[in-house]
DNA sequence: TCATTAGCGGAGATATTTCCTCCGCTTACC
DNA sequence: GGTAAGCGGAGGAAATATCTCCGCTAATGA
């Protein structure tokens, strides 16, 4: 979406009218539901269909599948990062606020968007990659805090976390409600959570090294 | 599709060349992971060229989509009732049971393509639904025993187990290599399993009252 | 080793889906 | 109430997907 940080794109003299900005805001919700559902590739006829409004529009705002992709992406990217300061800022307990990020990030479902909208953009946009360093900064903080009190396993790192938030956060195939699979989607999350707590105590061993970002990073720099 | 409900599959006189066999097979299982990846309405050629076999060759084997869809659909649920049938066999106890069908389940990733491509078949098929109501009765049974001998948290039912290895088995969006994307999906079960004793050991309450698969199939059969 | 034929591949005609512009109509705004 | 920003969606062009057909390859069995 038009962020106008300095150099604006496309310059508007006038703010948007009222009907066109609530459009803007449900096709991005649209398209990020489409996409979860479809993959980045999805007809775009169907992001219009759902978001209740013609093609015409998605077009006029959006000029092409790229530049919606874009927009979903950065909102996610800053609703995460949103979560994570909110975390860092109510809890001073590092599981508490690795738990409290965990539960918030799941609630916008907006860790299963970013892997797959990121994938298709490449990572030559700065504006991008600035919103995904700032999110990715305070989730590891939270993760380190977490590690230097001793309330997380040593072995869990970024890329457990990160993971099985994107699993969580995907809506299951099939004809499940919305409302079903966000209950089940809680349910399990406060199960790994128990998991998480429990295998720190008893320091269970886990397959393998701790996973950490890099090992994320290392793939999509790296193939 | 072919119906054939007992006689043999289109009586064929001698036995399937092995190359021929070959080649079935391993467009059953390029199927499987285009239709993970993918989903259901996933283009045909891909799976041809995934199996390393030209078009014309699927198409012989297969008359149609559906035909493929179906083929997968009953390798899955045939190999998730052996796992179901080995945990039986080989724990007593309920808890390890579970633990080694959900091991065993993931490991054949057999889980994410039910609720997929079942959904697209429809439930018309008589060999289908046998092989589902076998596979999800040993299933509902190995979940039974755990709560009988005290070992499983009594809100926790078919459905979350059901639900988190759907959600487990799907491979990640996104450039993720298959080893990796194992490792992890292994390690977050074993964080999801000691979450799930970790629960039953201390009775923390979950949101909602035990999920069973009725719940599940009130969806498909209700709306 | 060779004859037989099951089975293979993939080009390409056909059908389907998706893209995306254009313009007459509607409605938010002042 | 006048103005123009914004809307919808029909429809032609382009991209994808389907699925047949037939000349060629190689597994099989004697």
């Amino acid at each position: 979406m038009p962020g106008r940080p300095s150099g604006a794109p496309t310059e508007r003299t006038r703010p948007l009218r009222a009907d066109a900005r609530r459009n803007h805001q449900q096709l991005l919700t649209a398209a990020r539901d489409v996409v979860l559902e479809r993959g980045p590739g999805a007809p775009l006829d169907e992001v219009a269909r759902r978001a209740g409004v013609g093609i015409g529009t998605l077009y006029r705002r959006f000029p092409d599948r790229q530049a919606l992709l874009r927009a979903v992406a950065l909102e996610a990217l800053v609703a995460s990062r949103r979560a994570a300061e909110d975390a860092l800022a109510q809890e001073s307990e590092g599981f508490a606020a690795l738990t409290r990020y965990l539960r918030a990030a799941l609630s916008t479902r907006v860790s299963a968007v970013l892997p797959i909208v990121l994938d298709r953009l490449g990572d030559q946009d700065e504006e991008l990659r600035q919103a995904r360093e700032a999110s990715a900064e305070l989730v590891q903080r939270i993760v380190d805090t977490a590690h230097a009190d001793g309330s997380l396993h040593p072995q869990v790192g970024f890329a457990d976390i990160g993971t099985l938030l994107v699993r969580l956060a995907r809506p299951l195939p099939g004809p499940v409600p919305a409302a079903l699979d966000d209950q089940l989607a809680h349910r399990q999350l406060e199960l790994f959570v128990a998991g998480l707590r429990a295998v720190s105590e008893q320091r269970t061993p886990l397959a393998g090294p701790r996973l950490e970002r890099s090992h994320l990073r290392a793939i999509r720099d790296g193939g």
